[in-house]
DNA sequence: GGGCTGACTGAACATCTGTACAGTCTTGGC
DNA sequence: GCCAAGACTGTACAGATGTTCAGTCAGCCC
């Protein structure tokens, strides 16, 4: 068989790269030496650096397209639970897909936007679910909360590096920080900081 | 007298053309064209790119930081009120300084640190002071709350292109825009989402 | 075995990058 | 009026960048 082992480790070692360095100002020629591959077998796979980033952005995509499309059957906060807790877990199971994807979120990949489509379009259906059912307050700005629902989850991934730096004391995705970082935001949405 | 018109047409062209396009990813030269100004004369006042970065840091820095040291007066939940107000006031007036910082925090410049660490101790300090005064639910995690403050703030800067091309209408720094910002940040932190 | 397809490489390219340097033009102090 | 300081420019350079190209090698089909 063709192997395709190189076109793999490309994408897994750009997924790395990028994410630790940014898309933009990584070179082709510093994910190849990471890859162990010539640069030119990048063009030769992905015809140029923008398909790399194309093929990155699918690679990242996927796990996380399918925890946020798939329908739900819970109801109510336990839905958003459910739903914090899904994300989660993906995003432990694969931190170089989500510091790629902090990374393409504030340099606008393709793919990128296609992710915040999703999840706005997901979030904005929640929340009208949630308000059909009167758990909702009924003078919240959907458009927005939809928007604040986004950043609590995503903003951090963006942020990781000077988040990991500044304020706390290990990785983010490692599970107790992450189950922290669950608990507080649902903590949060349901009931607000102050009493 | 020796005008310094250059080398502050050239800070203000940087902040511009950095919000726009990236830090890394934009060069001198795209400065000094912006700046209407040799790359040379760049090179001559700042020293090097670091030291552009580094002064671009500082006039974006100017304002944030007086507002989020001075010393409050008021008390509770209006203390919050007051600071986004004040926050969104500077904002909008410096719009450029905004997508510039919006850009050095995700790209981790010395200068975004400096801010990120001022508005965590700020935000500790805040949130302290609500927890003495009983305004806070005892069982907060009082770190993670600082931390969806400085999201709440500062997360939709970074994803600035991406929310006017998918999600808004118009720009973020608008007068309307950014007063629905600012009251679905203070509802959500002071009553969450649902009922 | 012969030939084809496609993974893979090394060397080369034009261009862009940050920066250095030598020199000119402007201006304020004497 | 002269001079020194510093704002400012054009040119040049070494290295990095994305991409091209000719060519090698391994495995599959006939």
């Amino acid at each position: 068989m063709r192997s395709a082992k190189g076109r793999d480790s490309i994408v897994a070692a750009a997924l790395r790269v990028f994410g630790a360095g940014g898309i933009d100002s990584t070179s082709l020629r510093e994910v190849a030496k990471a890859a162990g591959v010539s640069p030119a077998l990048v063009v030769h796979h992905f015809g140029s650096k923008e398909g790399l980033v194309a093929a990155a952005d699918e690679a990242a995509l996927a796990g996380f397209a399918t925890a946020y499309g798939a329908e739900q059957t819970a109801r109510g906060p336990d839905l958003l639970r459910l739903r914090a807790e899904q994300t989660a877990r993906v995003m432990q199971e694969r931190p170089e897909a989500c510091a790629y994807l902090g990374r393409a979120l504030v340099e606008g990949t393709p793919g990128s936007a296609r992710l915040f489509r999703l999840m706005i379009e997901g979030g904005r259906a929640e929340i009208e679910a949630l308000a059909e059912r009167g758990a909702l307050r009924e003078d919240t700005d959907r458009l927005w909360a939809t928007l604040q629902h986004f950043f609590l989850i995503w903003a951090p991934l963006s942020f990781m590096p000077l988040l990991e730096q500044e304020a706390l004391d290990g990785p983010l995705l490692e599970r107790e920080t992450l189950d922290r970082w669950v608990n507080a935001n649902l903590d949060l949405l349901k009931e607000g900081l102050y009493r």
